[in-house]
DNA sequence: GTCTATAGCTTGATAGAC
DNA sequence: GTCTATCAAGCTATAGAC
């Protein structure tokens, strides 16, 4: 069918290829000699180009890292110059719709690589930094934009309301299919534009639920009396 | 200060050196002699009373399981004797409730389980499978249980939000201090019964905008013109 | 039940030829 | 840039002594 595409360098090769497999088994579960071998280049190429098996994980998280804020980045403009403060809703959507449209894009490629953020964001032991390296400044952007939007909010309630956030979103782009043997094949995991039609609403509820000040939640009723 | 504790068995120690250490490093993380080591036996145990690594995984995960399944449906039990149907919010409640007990109570090693479920559940390899097969008819019952409380929810939507319950509630209890870092020291990941009381509101409301009748969501407006 | 000893392999890294 | 060759270390698994 369609034309052979360019060949990839080397180096390429070897980023994609441990992007994905680094997504399905883990950084401990890969080793680098999988890696070159389905490249088809050179384990000795991994030190040439990388230095070490822990730089081209750090080289392969960065790459799309910095593409990723900076789509995130334009979404909130966007969204801030429609209206500031912006609806909580517009604001959720920003922070994940740029996720949705990669992983439903032409380069499927990036679900190796979201597939890989969630196991990070989960991993206890050096998890929280690398997110934190990586996104953090980012996230701090829509922290502020959701400050705004929620005036009344308790600055704890937000972070916290963040982390549930953040929790459904990098389950929902680990892909397990859990939730095809749940629903017994009422749902896929892999259908990711359904999924998201229904996080932006929950997840915006649940802001308003906690942060707004209208309805002040339970435990928060003695500190107001 | 205390008395020692009675010495426990070798074959407890080593499920217990082995949990804690999968929990900080997952599987591939951790070898038997750094589990048998830190035990103090011989590697060659883990062969007699486990058959292989495999064999010793699974048994630590089905260990707690057990008691986490029975607590839970417990939990269930009591809230749909109140009243049944049960608000959400009590069903939410009984669900994760019993995590919040047992990793606050005196045995401080169920922490080390629940981080190690959360890098399962989203690990893409075989995590879906994992968690299915450890805890889905537990989640059945308290879907069933959703379905009654609401009414007019879509089958296919009650899913969906357990699922961002799901991701959340790991995440949380992957307490990868993130947060910690994020929030400039504000919240605490270890904190849990800080996020407990506002994840119990928040996924309530997520569930009854999506799934409640009075307010339809968006992408339902046209199958109902 | 517990240990010694070891087979058989794989690992990350790297020196050095080309 | 790329490859060959190799190192030292680690791995799981297991046979067999006690």
């Amino acid at each position: 069918m369609a034309a052979k595409k360019p060949r990839k360098t080397r180096k390429e090769r070897i980023i994609e290829v441990a992007e994905r497999l680094f997504a399905k088994r883990g950084y401990d579960g890969v080793s680098l000699r999988q890696i070159t071998r389905e490249a088809g280049v050179d384990v000795a190429l991994v030190k040439y180009y990388f230095g070490s098996k822990q730089g081209l994980f750090d080289a392969l998280l960065k790459r799309r890292a910095d593409i990723l804020n900076r789509e995130r980045s334009e979404a909130l403009d966007r969204v801030l110059e429609r209206s500031n403060p912006a609806p909580v809703e517009d604001i959720i959507d920003a922070f994940t719709h740029p996720i949705l449209n990669e992983i439903v894009g032409e380069d499927d490629t990036w679900r190796h690589y979201f597939g890989l953020l969630a196991q990070i964001n989960n991993n206890p032991e050096w998890g929280g930094m690398t997110m934190s390296r990586y996104f953090d400044p980012l996230v701090r952007r829509f922290i502020d934009a959701l400050r705004d939007a929620l005036p009344d909010a308790d600055e704890v309630d937000i972070y916290w309301c963040y982390h549930f956030l953040s929790g459904a979103l990098t389950l929902t782009f680990a892909d397990t299919k859990r939730i095809d043997a749940l629903s017994n094949g009422l749902c896929h995991s892999s259908d990711f534009e359904s999924v998201h039609k229904r996080m932006v609403p929950f997840i915006t509820a649940g802001f308003k639920a906690i942060c707004e000040g209208e309805s002040r939640p339970p435990w928060r009723a003695k500190e107001n009396t």
